[in-house]
DNA sequence: CGATCAGTTGAAAACAATCAATGCCGGTGG
DNA sequence: CCACCGGCATTGATTGTTTTCAACTGATCG
């Protein structure tokens, strides 16, 4: 499929690329729709290709040997992901579901040397996103080792609204599909103790659920609850 | 201070590396000899060099806004750590504190370009190292979402046995001090849950404890708990 | 329109944190 | 050389959060 260089040209990842450079680089992709619920590739699966989001939402989970899920991350749009072999992986560590239908681009690992080679500034926006990953990974363990399941919730849908909120009429509308099994696995908790807390939340006007749905009513409020500052009675 | 290209040599982040290169780096480095219980960084301090651990053993700890601290990552000699720049940092994101008398190697952050350049091996191993422990992370947090506080100490005494063993009569010795607080900010839990399962451990003939000191006794058997096997009375 | 999936909520149980007291080891200084 | 002090460790009792178990409701989709 042939994809138009202006469709890419917005991302910061390409910004100071020249267009014959995008082209060249753009000839190679290969454009992928992908619907809700798909996966983009599973883990354990030998990496031939690194992709870029276009438009959607993915999620990337990883199974423990014990059948427990957990969510490594969710990708936005804008987002390189599926680079294992950039860190000398062979095969994907995860898998990566569509919460939204999705569109990627891919690439065959095989020109990830090429493309930096040409492109220097990819491989330090490469580095400086695996840097960024590393980073949230440390706050992840962070929050784990040292706050309660409330805080950390708060702080995951705090940054689901920064990532991925709409503004609407009442607040912040989180922009795909997310269940409270996700947000549980995401904070490492059950989808009971989300559900409960969601549930006292909206009691307070803070959120307001549904089906599938999150929209965040009040920032600072959970900001507040975020920071361990709310007296918590 | 003139260091010998001998020791570095037996690394595999320069074996590859010829005589004359491994010199003119060697001339810009800084050896520096840091006692029990000093840093080598802290945290927040702007980035001004990047280290190599030649002997001792490090901690990597991070300070929360409200003061609980924890261990990020522990330093052992051969790893390259405190790179924050080449990931986009300009400050420290920890503290590297020596858990035993240590011997760094540093060099200036700018000349690392430079480094890279003359050297792409050495870029494509740091982006290994990184991916590792980008890795390293993952599981950590997989194991913190999904495991209760005996499993993951077990796996940590296991990295640690593995990493930092020397054996001797009677078992594996963790080869630098460790205290049981230590533990527990590896671990996410209190210093008080880290004592009771290490004495019950004892009492199963499974460690052997002592004032920052740590002895396995049973590597089959730890490894057992630490995979869920053992039926949990 | 029934089946399935997401979510809610109560009750009980389990796990780990907190509170509290005490013991022990190792080093320092009298 | 001994006594004391401080940091590390142990252990019991208690509390509280979160999980687990279980039952049920309501929405959505074929």
């Amino acid at each position: 499929m042939k994809i138009d260089r202006t469709v890419v040209k917005a991302l910061p990842l390409f910004d100071r690329m020249s267009d014959e450079d995008l082209d060249k680089l753009l000839g190679h992709a290969a454009a992928r729709r992908v619907p809700q619920g798909e996966s983009v590739f599973e883990q354990g699966q030998p990496a031939v290709s690194f992709y870029l989001l276009l438009h959607g939402r993915l999620k990337v989970t990883q199974v423990t040997e014990d059948g427990q899920q957990i969510i490594v991350r969710v990708v936005h749009p804008g987002d390189l992901f599926g680079f294992a072999k950039a860190l000398q992986r062979t095969d994907y560590p995860g898998t990566a579901i569509a919460a939204a239908e999705s569109l990627t681009l891919g690439w065959p690992t095989d020109l990830w040397p090429s493309f930096v080679e040409h492109n220097p500034r990819l491989a330090v926006t490469a580095m400086q996103t695996i840097g960024q990953r590393l980073e949230e990974a440390h706050t992840r363990i962070r929050e784990m080792s040292t706050q309660e399941v409330e805080r950390r919730v708060a702080h995951v849908v705090l940054r689901l609204a920064r990532k991925a909120g709409r503004k609407e009429e009442g607040g912040i509308r989180i922009d795909f599909p997310i269940s409270r099994q996700d947000i549980a696995e995401m904070t490492g908790t059950t989808l009971h103790t989300v559900s409960r807390i969601l549930s006292a939340w909206e009691g307070l006007g803070l959120v307001e659920g549904g089906r599938q749905k999150l929209l965040v009513r009040n920032i600072p409020g959970l900001s507040e609850l975020a920071e361990g500052l709310k007296d918590h009675s």
